[in-house]
DNA sequence: TCTGGGGTCCTAGGACCC
DNA sequence: TCTGGGGTCCTAGGACCC
């Protein structure tokens, strides 16, 4: 794992993601309130935010607020390219690049003073290549923290840059609302609210013991630390995925048995395929569902040998329905959905078909590339992938 | 026409082991 | 009169994020 330790941080996040990729590539839809996705809200242009419209809103309440908004279908793949190209510019900027969504990410841009200027300077050539290379509005947070950073850019958007100086952390944290804190959501909040908590300020001169006591030992010593702008996480590079699922929304029609062993096939196939493709194994697989009532239950199986198997990850999920089967007979169930976790990455290289140079020659190869990198992180399964070394990434210990 | 499709992390209890 | 203490793994649920 690289990790850097310099800071300070920058927090980029596009705006309006999927929203802004339409507006861009449709110019009639450029500075019209846009709605992407016709059943739930995924993304509203900030022409529709004007007017009320939130992610996560169903459409119909969207159309209430808004009935002049252009409603368009999500197209999936210009949304992941659009990231791509975001990355690419990210990753001329920085090699520090930690990728926490499809259109956010920090940037580590301590090594770079010296070169690139100032982390305001950074920060707006950063926003300007996006700009002029993508063609989509991003904003920039920059401060000491991972936290703040992402405090920073949330304050600072649509379309914005904010630079936290270190002297100016807490005047600026302090007056914030509680749920500006990364984490704390409705529920959370609600407890603070509870108390009489409204400002991050409150938080921080908060005893611990009581946050403790009222949220639970991890949430509320994190919220306090948060609170005080302590946060020591790294911006880590090469973090690799830990679950992987797929979904589908079913409506409200009843369900037979049969019906939702299909879906079952149909999910398997498809995420042992994502597996398989990503170089992953796993050995935990879980069945989700979600009833008419909005209540959701999970069942999970793991098995002792992880596996790419689209055969072993099916007789597992259809272990899981057949035990779930009377909790869901006599219930509406609207969403049914598959994860897989628990991964073993070690164990892919044992199932790779092996053809070509004997094991003895290959950790051969292996101990010498170890020596030249002076580490661990390099696997048999990436050498496998890339026979070439000069073309091979170096994985995660 | 009720509400998508991905993810992360934490907590807590029970089984089991030493 | 009475079972301590610590650890790992698995399962289920829940909060939160984009």
């Amino acid at each position: 794992m690289f990790v850097s330790n310099e800071g300070p941080i920058l927090h980029a996040d596009l705006d309006a993601f999927y929203a802004s990729v339409e507006q861009r590539d449709d110019p009639a839809l450029r500075g019209r309130p846009v709605v992407v996705g016709t059943g739930v809200v995924l993304a509203a242009s900030y022409e529709a935010k004007a007017r009320g419209v939130r992610t996560a809103m169903n459409g119909r309440q969207a159309r209430q607020l808004c009935p002049e908004a252009i409603v368009v279908s999500p197209r999936m793949s210009a949304y992941s390219a659009a990231s791509k190209a975001v990355f690419e510019v990210f990753r001329d900027t920085t090699p520090l690049v930690e990728g926490i969504s499809i259109d956010e990410a920090f940037l580590d841009v301590g090594g770079l003073l010296r070169i690139a200027g100032p982390p305001r300077v950074i920060a707006a050539n950063l926003r300007a290549a996006v700009a002029s290379r993508v063609g989509l509005p991003i904003t920039v947070g920059v401060a000491r923290t991972k936290f703040l950073a992402k405090v920073a850019s949330g304050v600072a958007k649509p379309d914005g840059l904010l630079v936290v100086p270190h002297d100016a952390e807490l005047a600026f944290l302090h007056p914030l609302p509680v749920e500006r804190l990364w984490g704390v959501g409705k529920v959370t909040s609600g407890k603070l609210r509870a108390h009489g908590i409204t400002t991050v300020g409150q938080v921080a001169a908060f005893d611990v013991r009581e946050l403790v006591s009222m949220l639970g030992a991890g949430a509320g010593r994190h919220l306090h630390a948060l609170a005080h702008n302590r946060d020591p996480r790294r911006v880590r590079v090469g973090q690799r995925r830990r679950s992987m699922g797929a979904q589908r929304a079913l409506g409200s029609r009843r369900r037979t048995y049969v019906e939702l062993d299909e879906f079952l096939s149909g999910l398997s196939d498809r995420l042992a395929r994502r597996l398989r493709s990503a170089g992953r194994a796993c050995r935990t697989v879980t069945l989700r569902l979600r009833f008419a009532d909005f209540s959701r239950a999970t069942r999970s199986h793991t098995v002792r040998k992880p596996t790419t198997g689209t055969e072993v990850i099916l007789s597992a999920a259809r272990g899981l329905l057949a035990a779930a089967w009377p909790m869901i007979a006599d219930r509406g169930i609207t969403l049914i959905g598959l994860s897989l976790s628990n991964f073993d990455d070690d164990a892919v290289q044992l199932e790779l078909p092996f053809s070509g140079p004997d094991l003895a020659a290959l950790d051969t190869t292996l101990d010498s590339l170890r020596t030249r990198f002076g580490s661990t992180a390099v696997t048999r399964a990436a050498l496998l992938k890339h026979p070439d070394p000069v073309e091979m990434p170096l994985l995660p210990d």
